[in-house]
DNA sequence: AACGGTTGGAACGCAACCGTTCCGTCGTCA
DNA sequence: TGACGACGGAACGGTTGCGTTCCAACCGTT
């Protein structure tokens, strides 16, 4: 027992039998660490809780992600993966109905009502998250917005150079604004309203 | 040492001689958690870190407070105090642009800009702070929506019933979401555009 | 059948806060 | 001027989470 060299690496075959990191436990920590992350935020989030709710050791979770962060940045872009479907239903103004009717359910979501806040607050301390959270939403959202504009103007409804920054804004701006902080129903014709309001200042721009 | 009546308030005398809360200490608390809000969030805020920051015992912490919560809607209204000014340019399209930029220049402020989505996502978890929250930010901005509306109704250059709510959520919704979600500069053009889709939204509302 | 690495679970020492209690000091009202 | 009570500071026991390390059990490739 002491004249053991070390093992200067025999040779370690290939990566291994069946000892392999099972895809249902990651997926069962991701879940945890979505529910965890809408229940207590990012702030409380620990490991520990995540690995308990999980039914998992802790260790499961230490062998896939070095610390809190990477798992969070995991699960959000996660998020991004599968985006919201864009309108086409041949008129712009129909279209934008069709989104904002879009946005304010997934808003309304419980858990996506409580994580989105919580990752913008979060980013505004962290850059890495700043930056998975605009992939994930933001992005998207101006990929549809692109698309819906851009049939818009292929069929004469909008002028070419329509502004798409501020057509984002305020698909989702007021939205957000009213569901989050207000957090009462959205009074009888406000999307109406709202679509009436993005459509105007989306055509009227040049006028 | 036994047969103390639990000393029936023998009498208290009035409150005290000099041995009175200090507002100095008080208001040292008070901007401490301000600044520990801005620095890890509510959910990261310790009362032991707060009273650290404010270089003071943690004894005269829970001398003001029983816990964490209150101290923090202590602070939330206390912000609700010192409302904006209202813009009075004397026409609607200026005192909206006027508002536009205050906004947006509170909203870029850091401790604001650290604080403010981190209530909001706290909000959606506490009721109590969401109801702070909602009379610190959202009914001082109604008041100051209503008084320009009020204003331009008078000056014959709205209809009598243009639409407050929806005005009060263009007027921040979009600015939030750009400032929080993107963090870069406000684009050239953009508050102008802004301020001409408010104005639209609220004079077209009829037609 | 054997190997090797993952599995859930328990425990480690360490750190941060919790809310409370006890100091000796200090300032001010009566 | 005396007494009352807040002051900063230190310490209490208890809880929680950290990141690591063991364990016996399991399982799929070879």
């Amino acid at each position: 027992m002491e004249n053991e060299p070390p093992a200067p690496r025999p040779r370690r075959r290939t990566p291994a039998g069946a000892a392999v990191l099972r895809e249902e436990v990651t997926d069962a920590i991701r879940t945890a660490v979505f529910e965890e992350l809408a229940a207590v935020g990012y702030g409380r989030l620990s490991i520990e809780r995540v690995a308990r709710r999980a039914g998992v050791g802790k260790a499961a979770v230490y062998r896939r992600w070095p610390s809190k962060l990477p798992i969070v940045l995991d699960v959000v872009s996660a998020l991004a993966v599968q985006g919201l479907p864009t309108p086409d239903t041949g008129a712009l103004r129909t279209d934008v109905r069709a989104l904002l009717e879009l946005t304010s359910r997934v808003m309304r979501h419980p858990m996506v009502a409580q994580i989105i806040p919580d990752l913008m607050a979060e980013a505004a301390r962290n850059e890495e998250i700043a930056q998975a959270v605009q992939a994930a939403i933001r992005d998207s959202q101006r990929t549809i917005a692109e698309a819906v504009i851009r049939n818009a103007v292929a069929r004469g409804e909008l002028p070419a150079d329509a502004d798409i920054d501020l057509a984002v804004d305020l698909a989702s701006g007021p939205l957000y604004w009213r569901l989050v902080l207000g957090r009462s129903p959205l009074p009888k014709g406000y999307l109406d309203s709202l679509t009436t309001a993005i459509t105007t200042a989306l055509g009227a721009k040049e006028s």
